[in-house]
DNA sequence: CCGATCTGCTAATACCTATTATCACACAGA
DNA sequence: TCTGTGTGATAATAGGTATTAGCAGATCGG
């Protein structure tokens, strides 16, 4: 095994400032009761400098009983949905000082993820895409969590306004006189997805328009399940005008079976989805969306953990953040043919 | 501060086990020098995973002077291609027991990032998408390196065969007959970029075509800076009939140029990118590419890592990873009209 | 001149594990 | 009985920091 260089320590910074080591790590930890006279601070600091000291976060870490890292947990990277709150949520983290222990759902269990946090002695946890209810209650035990995108009486959490987001979409195509109106979503559903649903069904449902069962697809969260989801929309005798989607992938997958079987956007259906990834405005049209704000979600989960550290309270508040409804190319008003374009 | 309840240590588990703390550790760590009575093994065993001992990381590490931790470093979340490798390292990473610390270049300095990796006694460093010529040597010593994608005569790297990858794409575009030929690539190029650029421009010219110097076009490495190069291209008299760009990114910005131009592709204009990136099968036409196998990259990286760690050695291995030509939608037969189709 | 208070620092210890040296003991051989 | 040899455990310590209690000396009030 390899092994480092000599690595410089407090008492190396001591001996050669001629104090002992406590009176450095009382210096360089800057804590207010110490007392600490002018000329001994400045002289432990210089030398401090021109060794190049830095504190050995390990030893830190455990007599202080805090680690300085934190662990994001997210279902995959291959929806930039996520890798957009990882990335927002890295930036904040690494400006407070504290590393970001990523870890991906899927490749390996939660609970194992869970453990191996917990050995590292993890300040605390972001969860974000992942059901909290599909985790049992005590693998969470006195752990800092901070819930991303899903409501929670145990967890702090940071979302998007997904009911909103339905009731976005759904104004929206009602407005362009859509009354055939479809919705895509996940199987196995994790609660974002559930109230981007709702709020969407129930707007369609305030105005009079209800939709018949076989308008409402399930199928995985993926470009892939989008694209077999729709493929089974257009095959319908009378399908849909207008088709929202759970999430952008899903939409993406919907915009690209459409172009396979010949189907104009939005001229004979109208697609819209949820997130406003950047992959919506590669295709053409540009997807219409309603937009999440992504980063700020990953930010804002990290500067909850943050406080809720800091306090030592586990507030169980949440914040919602707004959505917003993106107007592009995959939207249009309802034309007076019949749905299915086949 | 929130403070986690007490945690079970090992000298719990050997006060119950009635023995003592370094015998516990001994049976724990498997140590095979150690001579333990299976009784009194399986005892210590049995009642660690009773009350569900687990070692603490921070501790270990300390006096092992190892993390069992290993930083990532990307530009950023960006571009897939990045997020794909870490995925693929993460999941190697964290059935080897090691986590993986994620550092985003551009929010926080490289250095700032090497220095916090350095704190945590960080076990290896894999780099990515950054010229290791633009770190000072100095701030990589006594680390563990491993460089994906670039060449080093200092550090093991593992590639995707980037020369290659412009030499198929060159091939390919000859072979359907184009002679005007353009590159689009980054500004202030990474090696990959410049290896992909040389294996395309030698294989052009080995073939007696040579390349106009307003044929190369640099811009960022982003959709925006694809899509501004290729404006730039359409805008010429005489354009090329096809262009390869150094990155899938680059050429997904390029084909919403072209579309948002008019220009139909592959009629009036051949795309090629690289990468092989999800979204190029979003597009319609679908993307050509050269697939570079991204997982694995992020996989043997790790395994590498782990490897050079065990055996102590700093052995500059490099792993050259085949490249793929992947014929889609956007690439086609020249066509008799001038490349210039506005 | 004596206790009280303040100042500036250090001794001692905790955090939790891994590792080396050592010890008590039993048993075999001479 | 004494020496030698395993066997199975432990004592001691390291690893690098933070923190609490306390100490020596100075200053001060009475």
């Amino acid at each position: 095994m390899r092994i480092g260089k000599h690595r410089v320590t407090a008492a190396e910074v001591a001996k050669r400032a001629g104090v002992s080591q406590p009176t450095v790590s009382l210096i360089l930890s800057r804590n207010p009761k110490a007392r600490v006279a002018t000329e001994t601070r400045e002289r432990v600091l210089r030398i401090a400098e021109e060794i190049g000291y830095r504190p050995n976060r390990l030893a830190q870490g455990l007599v202080r009983r805090r680690s300085f890292a934190l662990g994001v947990i997210v279902p995959g990277f291959d929806n930039p949905f996520y890798t957009s709150i990882l990335s927002g949520a890295e930036r904040v983290a690494a400006e407070a000082g504290y590393a970001v222990l990523f870890c991906e759902a899927g490749h390996v269990d939660v609970l194992k993820h869970l453990e191996a946090l917990r050995d590292r002695q993890i300040d605390g946890v972001i969860i974000a895409g992942i059901a909290a209810s599909t985790i049992p209650p005590r693998a969470l035990d006195d752990l800092n969590v901070v819930l991303v995108n899903q409501p929670s009486d145990r967890f702090p959490t940071v979302a998007g306004d997904s009911n909103k987001a339905g009731e976005l979409a759904g104004e929206h195509l009602l407005s362009l006189g859509h009354r055939r109106v479809a919705f895509i979503g996940p199987a196995n559903s994790i609660p974002a997805y559930r109230f981007r649903e709702r709020g969407f069904v129930q707007t369609l449902r305030a105005a009079g328009v209800s939709m018949p069962s076989e308008y409402l697809r399930r199928d995985a969260a993926t470009i892939a399940g989008g694209y077999a989801a729709m493929r089974a929309l257009l095959a319908m005798h009378d399908g849909p005008t207008a088709v929202f989607c759970a999430n952008d992938l899903m939409a993406l997958g919907a915009h690209k079976a459409c172009g396979a079987a010949g189907v104009q956007l939005p001229r004979y259906i109208s697609l819209i989805g949820c997130d406003d990834i950047e992959m919506g405005t590669l295709v053409s049209p540009e997807l219409s969306t309603i937009a999440v704000p992504q980063r700020e979600l990953g930010a804002r989960a990290v500067r909850l953990l943050l406080k809720q550290m800091d306090e030592g309270a586990i507030t169980p508040s949440s914040q919602l953040l707004p959505v917003r409804l993106v107007v592009r190319g995959t939207t249009g008003p309802v034309t007076k043919r019949t749905g299915s374009a086949r």
